[in-house]
Formats: structure tokens, sequence, C-alpha cells
DNA sequence: TGTCAATTGGCAGACACTGACATTATTGTC
DNA sequence: GACAATAATGTCAGTGTCTGCCAATTGACA
């Protein structure tokens, strides 16, 4: 499966995420039309269309490898470890592949870039929004079967699975809040934010330590 | 502010959506065009588009007036309540007033399945979760005033708030999944989904009770 | 009644996206 | 190496969303 076709093919879907990357965060989202990103590619804008179903696919695209890896890596733990415990894991192995993952078609640097500009652009944050509830479907799936659980009628996976991806989005918004920090910066915040969940839900939030008390003896804010 | 030019305003903006919401449900929303629900209140495209700024808000519209009448509610909480209860008991009140809240604009029925084709229209979907995720960062804010934190500083009200829109947003996915059923039934799914928030983080799996135990014990699955 | 301001309609145009068909390039075979 | 089968690409016309612009209409208020 290695022919000449493949090849080229791949060739200019890189091309294109490439080119498509480069003017979204040179211009903006908005400012950059399909025409242009074809055009950097030498390519006919229905070329563009057979590649990526709409503008919004081409700037999600790495994302969506980060999304399927970090997936592989979770359905690869250990099945007597607990729930959260292995999504917690999962995630901090698929940052650390991070660069292997993705330098593959891009510089990090720009990935980054283009992360940033995914949180402050409402119609890619849409999209990003949809792409992460997919992958949240899955990872229900995936969760609820190692557990023997049926994913349908059992609300806990599903709950589990709704709260860490909640979380780890919304500390992708702060981080993206920030402003150019680094990708390092990222995978700090994310999993921090990921050790406050048992806390805050289950502790009182006058201790910072992480230790889980019991509901009913916490104190109200 | 009564004049007949606000009254006439609010009644071509009612009839609207009230048109909107009909071709929606019946032919599905992909396949409505703008001009075919301008031509329904015998008003210009141009003139919708001056009311709405896109296709996807006119859809939205209850859904927004909803989530502004919760962010309301929870204002109105004692400031003494333990935060999750705060926003678990804000939601069930203002599911308690959904019937006066809406009936206004539409007919209930017509709502909710205008809600269920939301779920299942990727467009619509990634517009839904976008203005869930505006109506997080408001509830976070408020959390954090409350609770005399920085909102910026402190994650901890930013977790628990995606936890909890995390989970809600996953109970009416579910509910949509199962398809035509009232609007009690969401109603139950999901509050049912909350009371499993705590449990699912913070205790074992093998108890349904509801009771958080320490997690140190917790079995894995 | 007449002026002022807000609302609307109509039009042209940019842009995303699709279906249909002709053209070109690759592959496997003789 | 020529040749048919197959896959990728280009071109073109068309639909639908959304915007800027200007003229026409309508309500507010003296």
């Amino acid at each position: 499966m290695t022919g000449l076709r493949e090849m080229k093919k791949q060739r200019t879907r890189d091309a294109l995420i490439r080119a498509a990357h480069e003017l979204f965060v040179s211009q903006g989202y908005d400012a950059t039309t399909v025409d242009q990103i074809a055009a950097a590619v030498q390519v006919s804008q229905r070329t563009f269309f057979r590649y990526f179903s709409n503008k919004e696919e081409v700037a999600l695209a790495p994302q969506q490898l980060m999304l399927a890896h970090f997936l592989d890596v979770f359905r690869g733990r250990p099945s007597d470890e607990a729930p959260l415990e292995s999504l917690r894991g999962a995630l901090d192995e698929a940052w650390a592949d991070l660069e292997s993952t993705i330098e593959a078609i891009l510089p990090i640097e720009l990935h980054m870039r283009m992360w940033e500009l995914t949180q402050n652009t409402p119609a890619l944050l849409g999209a990003a929004l949809l792409q992460s509830q997919a992958n949240q479907d899955l990872l229900t799936e995936e969760l609820a079967r190692r557990c023997g659980l049926d994913p349908e009628g059992d609300p806990r996976p599903r709950v589990l699975v709704a709260a860490f991806v909640g979380v780890t989005d919304a500390a992708v918004r702060a981080w993206a809040h920030l402003g150019h920090e680094s990708s390092a910066a990222a995978r700090r915040i994310t999993m921090s934010h990921l050790d406050q969940l048992q806390p805050a839900l289950c502790g009182s939030w006058d201790c910072q330590d992480g230790r889980p008390e019991d509901v009913s003896t916490r104190s109200p804010c």
C-alpha cells in the first residue's frame, strides 16, 4: 500500500494542513479563505474539499490525531486501575508523546499557536467541542466495556468521563486565556486541574492538598 | 418603552422563532433555509439577519432563555450553601420553572422536540456547546465571587463548574439518545446523573446508594 | 403636519460547499 | 511498452449563509 498514489495523497494532505495552519495563525481563521489554502498548495478548491469535508476539519486535524492517540493509550491501561486514574494516566502519557505525534505533520510551535487560536475563534471552538464530545462517547464506551458495565443503561461511566472531559476542556481554555504560553504550561495546567477534581467535589475547599474528606462534614465554601 | 415600535419588534422576533422551530422540527434543520423562515413571517431575509446574527441563534434562543434563567436562580441561592448543592438546587428550580419560562414563546412540546433535534444535528450541537461554555464562564465567575475566590487564579471554581456542566450536558445527550421522551424524563435523567457525580468520583462503583467512601479503599471498577 | 430617527427591503457580492462531467494520472496486465 | 481499468483532479454551474450599502417606509415627537 506504499504506491506512488498513496504517497502523493499523503503529501497533498500534509501540505494542505501545513499551509492552512500557517495562514490561519498569521491572518486569523475567518480571514483565511479556502481558495487561499488551495492556491498555496497549487490545488483546486474542489480538491481541498475532497480531503477535508469543511474548513474546520483541516484546522482540527492535529487535535483529532491527539484525541485518537489518547484513546489508544487509554485502551492500553491496566484494567485493575481505578477509572479516574486510568484517564489521568493516559492523558499524561499522551502529553508525553505530544512531540512525536504532532511533529510528523507540523512544528509543535505552530500547533500550539493554532490551538490557542482555536480557543479564541468561536466557529473553531464549537467544532472542537463537538470533536471532544465524539471522543467522550468513545471513551465512555471503552470505560464501560472495561468495567463490564452497560454503557447505555448505567450512567456512571458517562458521568465520570463527562466530568473528566469537562475539566480538561476547561483547563485548556484557562491556558489559552493566559496567552502565548508553552505546551509545557498547557500540560501542567491540565494536570493540576485534574488533581482538583476529587477535592473540589468531595472535599472542603479549605484544604488544597487534594485529600478528599467526608462530604457531610465539609464547610460551605 | 412600550411604544408601538417595540411591540412590533417583539412580535416579529417571536414569530420568527416560532416559524423557525416549526420548520426545523418538521423538515430538519439543514433542510430549512433562512428564506423559508423569513417568508413564513412575511419578512425579508435581510430583516431576519437583523434579529438573529445567524441561523443557529434562532434555534437556540429558547435554550439561551433557560440558561439565563438558571443563572438568575443560581445568583439567588443562599451563600452558605455548599457549591455543588447550589448548582444542583438551582438547576432543579430552573427545571420547575420550565413551563412559565418557555411557554411565553413556544409550546413546550415544540421546544422539547427542537431540543432533541439540536442534540442530533452537528451544526446545532456545536453551537449549543459553545453557548453552554459561555454560560459556564459566567457560572464560574459567579461562584468564585460568592466564595471570595479569584476566578482567574484559583482553579477550583472552574473545575467544579466544568464537572457540573459536563455532566448535565452528557445527561441531556443521553436523554436525546433515547428519543421522543418527555420533559419530565429529561429532568429526571439530568438530576440522577448529577447524583452520580460525587459517588462516581469519590466512591466505589460497587455501591449505588450515593454515599461517598474513602478513595484509598475503593475497588477498581 | 412636518421633521427626525429607527426599521425595513432590495440588491450586489463574498465565501463555503456540492453535484456533474471532462481530463489527467496511476496501476495492473498482456 | 502499449492498454484498459481505476482513481484523482480540474472546471463549471449552482445553492445557501451572511454582509455592506443605499433607498424607501414607518413610527416618535414637537
